[in-house]
DNA sequence: AATGAGATGTGAAGTAAATGTCACCTAGGC
DNA sequence: GCCTAGGTGACATTTACTTCACATCTCATT
């Protein structure tokens, strides 16, 4: 598991960086937000541990910036002494995904790192890429093999879904219940919007990145 | 979005159902372990909420059956009075993704309910391997020394089952039982089912995973 | 060892349901 | 008043499951 570690306090970060490397763990340490936003920018992590005080830009700062300017969706854990409700509302308000307070338990930080880690990066902000096709979430662009695709909304809003469950098979009662909540069409209009969405996406390529699964649903597939 | 939450203290339960309904969400109610495997098989759901202390089945052991039995990715949260590290390293090892400790504030609850939800399903869990055999309970795939087996609903949902009780003999009539409930087919399609099962999984290989023991059933066998 | 009855394997064919396809309609925005 | 996105419904196609008929196997009994 490659991770990076924001923390100002030198004791700390190496005492637990021996941990984690103990772990089999490969650390990258950053001191400041800054150098940890650049690290970031180049290299790849399964997850961001960022400490929140510290001198100069602060963690939740850097976190701000690493979703909305970088748009890494990375998993991220805050661990801080910040230990009131509001600091935890601001934490996951600037996009964190977990949120452990100082002092802490090794065992339990590695427990939430790992859970963090196994489920990926989140599946709906900033730009995706799963293979050949490229899914920007904010401008709604698609692209596969850098060619663009014209999705209507509710294309887009269906492919995306698939994503956000891929590799799970999702049932037709599920897309449209999420698709248009309590007042689904009358007809099952979900199959003109999947063959829509199929002749943009699917139609002009030799391989199929949308998966029927008969009597059971469809299943978005990235190879 | 869509909860199941798990809580024996009706009055609780209550209270928290409703700030939930309050932001929106629509919420499905267990008050026993049993009740919640049930729903969290029949229905989708965003995410899980579990508390781990209760009269008969603990939390615990409905989570260890959501991931192993019934092959659920779903985020699960456990929501309990049991602070220590031991019980939190128990959590994650059934295989929780959030551990949140009571009393606890609504509003923590509902970010981390978001982040959450936000993620899609884990990779590391739905894939198990037997020998030369790998089954994909997510996207319904198998292989069998990494070549694909392509396997019809009937025909996966019988392996899955052969595997859930694996080395053990399963009757005939408990396939049946299990495959279709209360109504089975008139003729016995099961043979059919398994031919065709066979003639993917087995047939294009020198030894077979599926026995026969005439008289007393069929059992999966990974060597 | 021979035998026969029940259990199991094999495969073709029929059928109902799920899904794909597409032209047209409607409502609402510009 | 046109344009566009999405809904509707009719029809075509595909799929998977059941059913059935027959072959083959297994084992207890002779």
């Amino acid at each position: 598991m490659k991770i990076l570690l924001l923390e100002d306090d030198i004791q700390l970060a190496e005492s637990l960086g021996e941990y984690l490397e103990g772990m089999a763990c490969n650390v990258d340490y950053a001191h400041t937000a800054r150098t940890c936003l650049h690290l970031a920018k180049d290299n790849h992590y399964d997850v961001l541990i960022l400490d929140i005080g510290m001198p100069g830009m602060s963690g939740l700062e850097a976190c701000h910036k690493i979703r909305h300017d970088l748009h890494l969706s990375t998993p991220l854990l805050f661990l801080t002494a910040r230990d009131t409700l509001d600091d935890k509302l601001l934490g996951f308000r600037a996009g964190c995904d977990d949120y452990l307070v100082k002092p802490f338990d090794p065992e339990e930080l590695w427990c939430r790192l790992n859970a963090l880690a196994a489920r990926g990066p989140r599946r709906d902000l900033g730009i995706q890429t799963f293979g050949e096709l490229t899914i920007d979430y904010s401008s709604r662009k698609v692209f596969r093999n850098q060619q663009a695709i014209n999705l209507h909304a509710t294309q887009f809003n269906l492919l995306k879904l698939l994503i956000r469950h891929s590799p799970e098979v999702v049932s037709k009662e599920q897309i449209e219940a999420e698709l248009w909540g309590d007042e689904p069409p009358d007809s099952d209009s979900l199959r003109t919007h999947m063959y829509r969405l199929r002749n943009q996406l699917d139609k002009p390529f030799s391989h199929s990145l949308i998966i029927t699964e008969y009597g059971k649903g469809y299943r978005f597939e990235s190879r």
